[in-house]
DNA sequence: CTTGGAATGTCAACAAGGCTGACATAAATT
DNA sequence: AATTTATGTCAGCCTTGTTGACATTCCAAG
């Protein structure tokens, strides 16, 4: 560490006080409610939650991914994902298709009403994200997902850089 | 805002990109898995969950707020923070007192042991938020708080900005 | 002063979506 | 043939969101 890195030591280390790290938290925990906040009016309209958007956004992002897979990006267990990828493949959003190499995986894939429902979401969640980007500038945004990355967990951070190298 | 500033405007939009947006989005969805997750654990032993850590977070904040007052802020319904609020009392980390001015309103106190569960669960989330931080360094905490004020619903905004002003 | 409405908070019941545990089935592996 | 792996399902629990009904208190208009 740069404990001790000369004359603006001291500055330097202002924002890791107490006070700026609890205004990071607050920051954190109001910036998320608002993060959510359109995919959720959208989602309660057709009866779905949360869960439903975190499992289409991420069939969408990496599609024929096993339920195997899903369980290990979304951190739940196999019986409250299934759940919600029951309705989600009963109303014909998802499909299942059962693995040739291996018969016992499902690869899952969004239908195009699916597809539709994710381009709705995706969008207002961008729309917002660009929004708060835009107003913010590109040295904002580059703090922004450097202290991101550093406050993941090792199995999200593992995931979470899967895929920055597999499409960017 | 800086849209044609030059010859780098080309390089200045390119974190506007759908693609930059949806790293973005998907960074605030893993980081904010590891914000919550040691608070969680701790929470987890003695019963309680997110809703009693926000609830005991702002009480602690604003020592003496109303119901009401935290219903605004935590953006729940006064059903669903009672539930937490009774739990919390009934253990005794929580003091509620009929307001003396008006005697509809309950003030909302810690106890000792709520003080001490909020020591907890608050070094346990700075510790990994100093610690990004101090991974990331200043600049970058600076453009993690700018994108994520942006990011706010206007109230929750309000909120957020009130704090800082009243005790920074 | 009384009365009706508004504000505040409590109790009850329900739903979503986490969780665990137990078990079934099919396919792959040893 | 036996075991392990991947998936699905049932049952039941908990937290935490919701709405509806209700009690208490304050305040302002008559």
């Amino acid at each position: 560490m740069a404990e001790n890195a000369g004359p603006a030591a001291n500055e330097t280390l202002l924002f890791l006080t107490d006070d700026q790290i609890r205004k990071g938290i607050e920051a954190m925990f109001f910036a998320y409610r608002g993060f959510t906040a359109d995919p959720d009016r959208i989602l309660a309209v057709q009866g779905y939650g949360r869960a439903h958007h975190r499992a289409i956004h991420f069939i969408n992002r990496s599609p024929g991914t096993t339920v195997n897979n899903l369980l290990a990006i979304l951190g739940v267990t196999k019986q409250s994902l299934n759940r919600v990828l029951r309705t989600l493949i009963e109303d014909g959003l998802v499909r299942s298709e059962v693995g040739t190499r291996d018969r016992r995986e499902r690869h899952l894939y969004l239908t195009d009403a699916g597809a539709a429902l994710e381009r709705e979401l995706s969008t207002a969640q961008r729309d917002r994200m660009r929004a708060a980007f835009r107003q913010a500038g590109p040295e904002a945004v580059a703090g922004f997902r450097r202290v991101l990355e550093a406050m993941m967990d090792g199995d999200m951070r593992r995931h979470y850089l899967r895929f920055r190298e597999t499409d960017s």
